[in-house]
DNA sequence: CTTGAAAGACAGCGGGG
DNA sequence: CCCCGCTGTCTTTCAAG
């Protein structure tokens, strides 16, 4: 069972190389894994259309951008009434600092990957958030150091 | 200054779409910022030296690669003798579970985000943590739901 | 910055083995 | 699965305004 849902090992080394750069060429991609540029292209038309591929993306640079404050932010909310959360998380998900946001299992209720230019511009973020329901505990994490930061998921087989 | 490093609002505008869909042609994108074919790749190629636009992936579907379970691992570390620490993350990051690796202030040294198929394979992850070096303090927590998952940073401007 | 033109690369599709 | 070739689109460069 070394098949993971349909993609056989070309599908996957095709996957291993677009999640690492999108910019290659069919040409090159096929050469890569043995193929002719044809059947490539149709099985990149297929990952496509199975949604096994999303999108393709440029990565950006955030400290080009000025972006240099990346805040962890866990918070415990007060009452887990379902329908004030879900509000909750939608205007979370709205605000453009957040990049990630995660409901979690246990002592956590969610976790936020949070970016900013400084500490200023998070403060007014950290007031903005406080400010949509009462919270029970919220706790911010700065980052000293962003050792690891991957797109592309490890693909076994 | 709203100006960040040289980059003036075309170069923003363009980098906002990018970030977005990396497979728009050169036409599109120009239209959308209003420029011709000519000075709108000059921009992009520019935007690429100088290291604003990292790379170009795919992104991928992890429940279609039956990538299920994401777990936020906190870290605390027992020792902080500097050497130590530095082989613990560069083997930490050598690990293709670990999707993101953070060094953080205050209590918690560091978090991870690790993804896995399951949470046999997770528990194999966890044993090879705790067997790199002696550890303080690890708490797991299991992502219920992934409410948002931003690769665009915001650009202000 | 713009337009326009031209060369080359490449995608996207067919036919044939 | 492979190769060949066609057609159109896109990139990339150039000249000129």
């Amino acid at each position: 069972m070394s098949e993971i849902k349909g993609l056989d090992a070309i599908d996957r080394r095709i996957l291993r190389i677009v999640q690492k750069d999108a910019s290659l060429s069919i040409c090159e991609i096929a050469t890569q894994v043995g193929l002719s540029q044809t059947p490539c292209w149709k099985r990149l038309q297929r990952l496509e259309a199975s949604g096994v591929i999303k999108r393709r993306i440029a990565l950006l640079d955030p400290a080009k951008l000025g972006l240099g404050i990346t805040v962890f932010v866990s918070i415990q909310v007060g009452d887990h009434s379902s329908k004030a959360l879900a509000r909750f998380a939608a205007e979370l998900a709205a605000m453009e600092e957040v990049m990630d946001l995660y409901r979690l299992a246990g002592d956590v209720d969610y976790v936020l990957r949070v970016v900013t230019s400084d500490t200023t511009s998070f403060d007014a973020f950290y007031k903005r958030l406080i400010d949509l329901i009462p919270l029970k505990n919220v706790t911010s994490r700065f980052a000293l150091e962003n050792i690891k930061s991957e797109t592309a998921f490890p693909i076994a087989g």
